[in-house]
DNA sequence: ATGGTTGTGTTACAA
């Protein structure tokens, strides 16, 4: 059995305390981190490897910076999401591990849209879009998890006529995350755990959290091979509540080593 | 209430 989890930690020296605490907790095998705001010199990597984990690490000053933890080795490096040299934003960290490989998604938020920032988050969802289409010719066990910055449907926002507008719920990125589904993978938590008020993100501002004003944002994708050794799938909402929390929570699923034979 | 909060790193910008 395999568990891997997503976090946008929201700055990994800021959460540091939060995030060893919950490794200790949750004890998962691969961790997919986002927005961890600081370059590999000065990321907290003691503390982590300290745990058991090997690390890897995309990351940028100030801003965006993605990483994997894992238990197992980490092989198959790569950082950036192919299709443009240009591209200078630390968003996109893959590699192979335990048998599984792994990408760790920060797709970009694009507000104010429209705007040079939701053209940018569109293209990256292009580029994306073929990134995924080649890793399904290698028939693996894939889960690209992440902070997509898209709301599926409306049944994953608190105030869907209050974000018809924002980048996240536009009718253009939903189209577009979609179209990445329909390549052929399943969402994790969308299979187990249907419907309304499933949110893994609450806005710092107003109050959000204590009114349970949520959105659904992170995302496990599975290829067809790592969908069939669903196990179970979780959302850790407690996080939220804790002391200088993220304004995300981890989204994690369990894997099993084996393709689940039928009853 | 033209607001609210957090983080980085300066006093602006991104989310």
């Amino acid at each position: 059995m395999t568990k891997l989890a997503t976090w946008n930690v929201n700055s990994i020296r800021a959460r540091l305390p939060r995030v060893t605490e919950w490794l200790d907790e949750a004890k998962p095998d691969v961790v997919l981190l986002q927005e961890i705001k600081t370059v590999a010199e000065t990321f907290p990597r003691d503390e982590i490897e300290d745990r058991g984990y090997n690390v890897a690490i995309f990351g940028q000053k100030s801003y965006n910076g993605v990483a994997l933890l894992s238990k197992s080795p980490i092989e198959d490096l790569v950082t950036g999401l192919p299709g443009d040299e240009a591209d200078e934003q630390a968003r996109y960290i893959e590699a192979f591990t335990g048998g599984i490989r792994v990408g760790s998604i920060y797709l970009p938020n694009g507000n104010p849209a429209p705007g040079e920032k939701f053209d940018y988050k569109l293209a990256w969802m292009e580029r994306l879009f073929e990134r995924i289409k080649e890793l399904m010719t290698y028939d693996e066990v894939f889960v690209m998890g992440g902070d997509f910055n898209v709301c599926p449907t409306n049944g994953d926002v608190y105030d869907p006529k209050g974000w018809a507008d924002d980048a996240l719920c536009r009718p253009e990125s939903r189209k577009r995350f979609q179209a990445l589904m329909h390549l052929g993978l399943t969402d994790a938590i969308g299979v187990l755990q249907p419907g309304a008020g499933v949110y893994t993100y609450w806005d710092y501002t107003g109050g959000a959290w204590q009114k349970d004003f949520g959105l659904r944002i992170d995302h496990l994708l599975l290829s067809p091979h790592a969908a069939d050794r669903l196990v179970d799938v979780g959302i850790d909402r407690k996080t939220r509540g804790r002391e200088k929390p993220s304004d995300h929570v981890p989204v994690w699923c369990e894997l099993a080593a084996d393709r689940l034979q039928p009853a």
